[in-house]
DNA sequence: CGACTTTTGTTCCATTCGGTCAAAAATTCG
DNA sequence: CGAATTTTTGACCGAATGGAACAAAAGTCG
């Protein structure tokens, strides 16, 4: 079993036996002609689209319009619409969870770091702002189940984001910030879980003040 | 300002004005070629599909191949893939708050009753079951915004699901079962909330029991 | 400079898409 | 029966799709 590497990268070389060369790009050496694009930029431009109208909603027309890049371009780069795709979460997921982190620590207190994300993800749920809620938790929708690749990435994230939570619970219960019983973890899901309940929500309610009232209810039962 | 119903129907003639007579199937004369099919078992195949694999990845020939029936006749009964679409909601919002009802009834005590609701959310929404959430829920998610049809369905369809949760959370309320002092529509917006949340966590954890446990956290809250 | 390597921009293609149409079939009404 | 009406059927349409191929361009390296 050979290595069957299936992308991003260009078919060099088609062996007899049905195996391939494959070029990966940005690599080792610095031969050949650059970049004449930011990746990053691009990699953000792909996923406002994704997270605005979905994957299959989403034209490769859409995307080299959104990007500034040729189909080929885009093809050498990143592979085909769906590794883009999966790039681009994986773009989300690291910005994103190093947000929560921010919001996780920014004060002294570990409950009322909580609040300011929970509140954070109401103001952001709400159509007053974007209205797309989480984008990860947007494909997970579209594309679950039945993508194994997605459900790795969208797993992995919220296995995060709880962990996250569920860290910071444990820091509160440490100076008896919390009153509630439940484990940390059990916590920490439930949290995770009004939170992809208000960006559902946002979707055809653009009424933040009530967002932030369900976030500010689930804040208090802590 | 003439009638300008859009569907479904069949165009049978063309006003100079640009204005059409369309012939409304199903009503009133019993003249002509008869139904050969199930119109609900229809609605509900074509339900059971956009449920689970959304309305972008849904073609014609999926609807054909799981109705049974020819684009021809989907098409004359019906009207477009988008006009079939808001039948399966309207479809199943109706089903659906049937359902929700009979579980806020199902015991004395409405707080029981809200438990019911809750539990059967959980599970429903683990990929145990089936795994796939709200069907409405769903759709919203892929659709909005930008499309105010289906927005005014889900809209009206999430109000009607928290009047019910408000009314039940009333009834509890005057009997004094409720120690949160929080409003009953904030209460219901809640509920909703979580369980939407848990829709989202279903899709990618198939932890029934996790599921169950958020339930009774967020019944234990009110 | 010239061989080599990678990106870029364009073109092409087979397939699939949602939707339309006209004729055949099935029924009621006169 | 035959006219009228509706549904069914299957062929058909133009447009758009995702993807592949390829020559030109733009660099590096010996």
């Amino acid at each position: 079993m050979a290595c069957d590497i299936l992308l991003p990268g260009r078919i060099l070389y088609f062996f007899p036996t049905g195996h391939k060369v494959i070029s990966m790009p940005h690599t080792a050496t610095k031969v050949g002609r650059p970049r004449q694009f930011d990746e990053a930029a691009v990699l953000g431009a792909a996923m406002e689209q994704f997270w605005a109208h979905g994957f299959h909603a989403t034209s490769l027309t859409d995307l080299t319009t959104v990007t500034g890049l040729h189909k080929g371009s885009l093809y050498g780069a990143f592979g085909d619409k769906h590794a883009l795709l999966l790039a681009t979460l994986r773009h989300y997921s690291k910005v994103r969870r190093a947000k929560v982190d921010d919001d996780l620590a920014s004060h002294e207190s570990p409950l009322e770091s909580i609040g300011v994300y929970l509140k954070r993800m109401a103001r952001e749920a709400s159509a007053q702002s974007h209205g797309r809620g989480c984008f990860i938790s947007n494909t997970a929708l579209e594309m679950l189940p039945g993508d194994p690749q997605v459900a790795a990435i969208v797993t992995e994230h919220r296995h995060a984001i709880q962990n996250a939570l569920a860290g910071t619970l444990d820091r509160a219960r440490a100076i008896g910030e919390l009153k509630n019983t439940h484990s940390s973890s059990e916590l920490a899901r439930f949290i995770y879980t009004v939170s992809a309940g208000m960006w559902e929500r946002g979707r055809s309610s653009s009424d933040e003040e009530q967002l932030l009232n369900t976030a500010e209810l689930a804040l208090s039962t802590l």
